[in-house]
RNA sequence: GCGAAAGUGGCGGAACUGGCAGACGCGCCGGAUUUAGGAUCCGGUAGCCGCAGGGCUAUGGGGGUUCGAAUCCCCCCUUUCGCACCA
């Protein structure tokens, strides 16, 4: 699906969106023409180029950046430069940027993303490997929906507006996107791969629904997201907001726990802070289910899950959480049952809010019911409390007050038995339970516990196990904190689930042909009610697919993670009408080599994405079973302390920032402003520096330009002078540094800095052997190899500069000779042997001190240098009266002498 | 509270496997050029002492390992991020 061919369900045309003309702030009428910062050149190279100016009386072009970026672009896009195809006879290199939602615009914390993305995938191209380097919209959503309300735009307009203005942003700067792949979520080609998956997913049990609660305003009679509810009222009415439980739809990722937590172990290029996250959210605690049979109910008992056990002859009542079910019946069956189950609901409320804002009060009541503790056979009386989860475990937890803090305080406010089972078996103190201030959770031996005690805590738990499953009360269990994902949404602009509600049949799947069940064309949003689509009835009014009844359509959307956790695939294959894409075409592209993106999506969105890699993996229709080899978070760009955003009012636009500098200036200054990891402050005033650096470039290069297209190649090492093979030893370090800073290190930022090194080089080389434009073909030294060194550098120079400004060095590159252009250049090949230092500066370290340097050929053996630096003058007056106890040589970096 | 990452000049940052701390850039200072400003080119720029050769002190603080520590180990402080009644 090429998005810029597609027409929209009402006719919209997105070709006309997508190709609307460039911000008018760049238009050629009323760009700023102050931008002139070069009236003249003068003395770029030193005094010889001055002179050879005048004499050739030259004009001199100044570099403009905008002719230059607007020249390229446009080739790009006619030639097609950056379009891909299998082919599987070269290396493929997946590069992927994480895909933007459409807010309206781009400012420069996305321009950051991009460019890491954008310098990796020329890189890489230019070392021959086949890039796919795509971009897309996450364009379903809820803020499109708001703006419709607010506004009464259309959110299918508002996004496809928003899409045309970024897209024509992200040109301007000038990234090497595959167009031809994009992709937006929200129209029907991409969605109804998200119904097929779902479908499958439905098929395979892996998508259910239950009841579950959500937000709701009791005034506008409708759900709200989380984040319409501000300090616990609706955004729109300032009602207080309500819990209401709902059939909703879920997703089984918990069947994939498992695979999960093992699969971060392979993720070896991923930075382990984002490992840690996943695993702490996926949560695994092994631990054990016992059953505590509930007095005055036959063969009932309550299964509480713990990962203490060892404990349990310490566990004097039990708790459970309000949303028990077995809180229900004991009000069924209580003197007071409303009055039961007041009390339970007024925790449920309590719980939602108590989650928003932080610290709850411990609090419970006493259900007047009693279990016994099938260790101990006592009898212990039940409680709900409201810090008990639901969700977790199974929502009933034994409570072991002298070794659980929580535990602790509820028994202590409720006075409840405490009793000490485990003391510390350090040397410390017994504990009492009368005195015990703070629960004891450490390490100890079983006491009071019949004929575990004595047992060490670890022992008991695996002993006290075995025996729970031998007795037929318990059997040990592996609990996670990872909850199925709740999809659904009762929003607007999402994906429909394909689901249709019949009496006679029940829940009957959407036919795989009757996909995509489309979006109704909705005109009115009120933010009222009850799911827009629910609003519609041509869309809910259906007919049974299996027994041809009347039926009724599922009102609810899609969560856009759902989107997100796929498009990835959906990039080799855009333009599939069979299939989500074609199993072959990913089995060459996938998995992503590089993907990079904020650390805010860390937990959700890569969480989900490996679940979908894994379900598509046991579908048959992707091999690999990780999918994103290698994961960089990017740091976020900051103004004034804060995240840019539209409603704090501190976005900088990059528009502003080219039409100034250009695109390759705002380019270099974002990826040498830090390392791309980091967060950063913006500040305009680097932006002089980088511009100022490519100026240099220019000056230094497009003088020379002609004349280097013609230089000879270099002829042998022999007939090269110092200054010459010092130029190249400089050119071939750079490249050596550059071509692993930039992949595999990605640091940017060092990166530049060697470019910047080497152009320093440069203009001295240019001084002092007189190349300037002037100069004549035998150089000033009437040497022709120094032209041929030159070349060698200033080419180097400019395809290592290429991803990171790309249109200044293609002009350049066209200058050089190179008629067909970068597409057709490889990246400069590093040569160790002209690289290799001739001398070596080496330090002299006295008693850890520097004290002298020596400078030598580049192979002296280790006792040459402990000679030489013994007898060196400095080091032998700080040697004068001690006695030399040791020499320790580090070939080539450094000499240590120990004296006394 | 738990988990993770990080603390280096006036500022952003560099130092790859323990081997010359401060690359590169910003800013600032000086010089050249210029009628002037801007731009450009050259030089200087961690602190302290010294006329100088040179010396001393410095990578959040304190200990340790080592010939040698920004880097490794232990304790503490600070900051940022993530999760948080998870039984």
């Amino acid at each position: 699906m090429v998005v810029s061919s597609v027409l929209s369900p009402d006719g919209y045309a997105i070709m006309n969106a997508v190709a609307a003309s460039p911000s008018p702030r760049l238009s050629a009428a009323n760009r700023p023409n102050d931008f002139h910062v070069h009236p003249a050149r003068r003395g770029a190279v030193g005094d010889t180029v001055r002179r050879a100016d005048a004499q050739m009386a030259s004009p001199v072009s100044d570099y403009t950046p905008q002719a230059i970026e607007k020249k390229w672009q446009r080739r790009w896009t006619e030639q097609r430069v950056f379009e891909v195809a299998e082919d599987p006879a070269r290396p493929k290199f997946y590069c992927l940027v994480m895909f933007a939602y459409p807010s309206g615009h781009a400012h420069v914390g996305h321009v950051r993303n991009y460019m890491i993305g954008d310098v990796v995938a020329r890189m890489k191209r230019l070392r021959g490997f086949h890039v796919m380097h795509p971009f897309g919209w996450d364009s379903f959503g809820l803020p499109a929906e708001n703006a419709a309300i607010e506004h009464h735009v259309h959110p299918r307009t508002w996004t496809l507006d928003n899409i045309a203005h970024m897209k024509g942003q992200l040109q301007r700067l000038g990234i090497s996107y595959a167009w031809e792949r994009e992709i937006a979520t929200c129209l029907p080609e991409y969605y109804r791969w998200n119904q097929w998956i779902f479908l499958k997913m439905f098929e395979r049990g892996l998508a259910y629904r239950r009841r579950s609660t959500v937000n709701w305003c009791p005034s506008c009679q409708t759900v709200l997201a989380n984040e319409q509810v501000v300090d616990g009222q609706c955004w729109r009415c300032a009602s207080d907001v309500d819990a209401r439980a709902l059939e909703q739809w879920f997703l089984r990722i918990t069947e994939y726990a498992e695979q999960l937590l093992d699969g971060i172990e392979r993720l070896s290029d991923w930075p382990e802070k984002v490992l840690t996250m996943q695993r702490n959210w996926i949560g695994r605690s092994e631990g054990a289910q016992v059953r505590f049979p509930l007095a005055g109910a036959q063969g009932e008992a309550i299964e509480v899950f713990t990962t203490r056990i060892d404990t349990i002859f310490g566990g004097t009542f039990v708790l459970l959480a309000p949303e028990h079910e077995l809180v229900d019946r004991m009000a069924e069956a209580s003197e007071d049952p409303g009055g039961f189950r007041a009390r339970a609901r007024r925790f449920l409320a309590q719980d939602r809010t108590g989650r928003l804002t932080g610290e709850i009060e411990k609090e419970g009541f006493d259900t007047g019911r009693v279990a016994t503790n099938p260790f101990t056979g006592e009898s212990v009386p039940v409680w709900v409390a409201n810090f008990v989860l639901g969700e977790y475990g199974t929502g009933a937890v034994m409570g072991v007050p002298a070794h659980d803090q929580r535990d602790l305080e509820f028994a202590r406010k409720y006075d409840l038995p405490v009793r000490v089972v485990i003391q510390p078996d350090d040397g410390s103190s017994p504990l009492s339970a009368e005195a015990l201030s703070e629960a004891y959770a450490g390490p100890g031996r079983l006491v009071d516990s019949g004929e575990f005690s004595g047992l060490s805590w670890q022992a008991a738990l695996a002993k006290m196990t075995e025996a729970a499953a031998a007795r037929g009360i318990g059997q040990g269990t592996v609990q996670y904190r990872l909850r199925d994902w709740g999809i659904s949404r009762q929003r607007y602009w999402g994906t429909p689930i394909p689901i249709i509600h019949c009496q006679a049949c029940g829940l009957v799947p959407v036919p795989y042909e009757d996909l995509p069940v489309e979006l109704p064309d909705v005109t009115a949003f009120s933010g009222q009610g009850d799911s827009p689509l629910a609003q519609v009835p041509e869309f809910v009014n259906t007919t049974c697919p299996s027994c041809g009844g009347a039926a009724r359509r599922e009102t609810d959307t899609m969560d856009t993670f759902v989107d997100s956790s796929w498009y990835f695939y959906r990039y080799c294959d855009p333009n599939n009408t069979e299939l989500p894409f074609d199993p072959d075409a990913v089995r060459y592209w996938a998995p992503v080599d590089f993907y990079s993106g904020g650390v805010e999506h860390a937990i959700l969105h890569l969480i989900y994405s490996r679940f979908f890699c894994k379900v598509l993996h046991d579908l048959g229709l992707v091999e690999h079973d990780e999918p994103f080899s290698r994961l960089l978070t990017q740091g976020m760009v900051l103004k004034g302390g804060a995240v840019m955003s539209k409603s704090k009012g501190n976005v900088v636009d990059p528009d502003d920032m080219m039409a100034t500098y250009g695109a390759d200036t705002l380019r270099l200054y974002e990826t040498f402003v830090a390392p791309p990891e980091k967060e950063i402050e913006w500040a305009d005033t680097g932006l002089e520096g980088s511009f100022r650096f490519l100026g240099r470039v220019w000056r230094l290069v497009e003088p020379l330009a002609a004349r280097l297209a013609q230089a000879p190649p270099i002829e042998s090492v022999e007939t090269l002078d110092d200054g010459e093979r010092a130029m190249r030893r400089k050119t071939h370090g750079t490249i050596k540094r550059v071509s692993t800073d930039v992949y595999p290190r990605v640091h940017l930022n060092t990166a530049v800095s060697a470019l910047m090194e080497l152009v320093n080089e440069l203009y001295v080389f240019c001084d002092t052997a007189g190349c300037g434009p002037g100069a004549p073909a035998t150089g000033t030294a009437g040497r022709i190899q120094t032209w041929a060194v030159l070349r060698e550098a200033i080419e180097a120079l400019v395809l290592m500069l290429s991803p990171f400004t790309p249109h200044l060095a293609e002009e350049l590159w066209e200058r050089l000779g190179h008629a067909d252009g970068l597409t057709a250049a490889r990246w400069p090949e590093f040569d160790p042997a002209v690289a290799k230092a001739e001398t070596l500066v080496i330090p002299v370290q006295v008693n850890g001190k520097v004290r002298a340097r020596l400078t030598v050929g580049a192979d002296s053996d280790d006792a040459a240098l402990e000679a030489q630096a013994l007898a060196d003058r400095q080091v032998a007056s700080h040697l004068a009266g001690k006695t030399v106890t040791k020499v320790v040589v580090a070939r080539g970096r450094l000499v240590s002498i120990v004296a006394k």
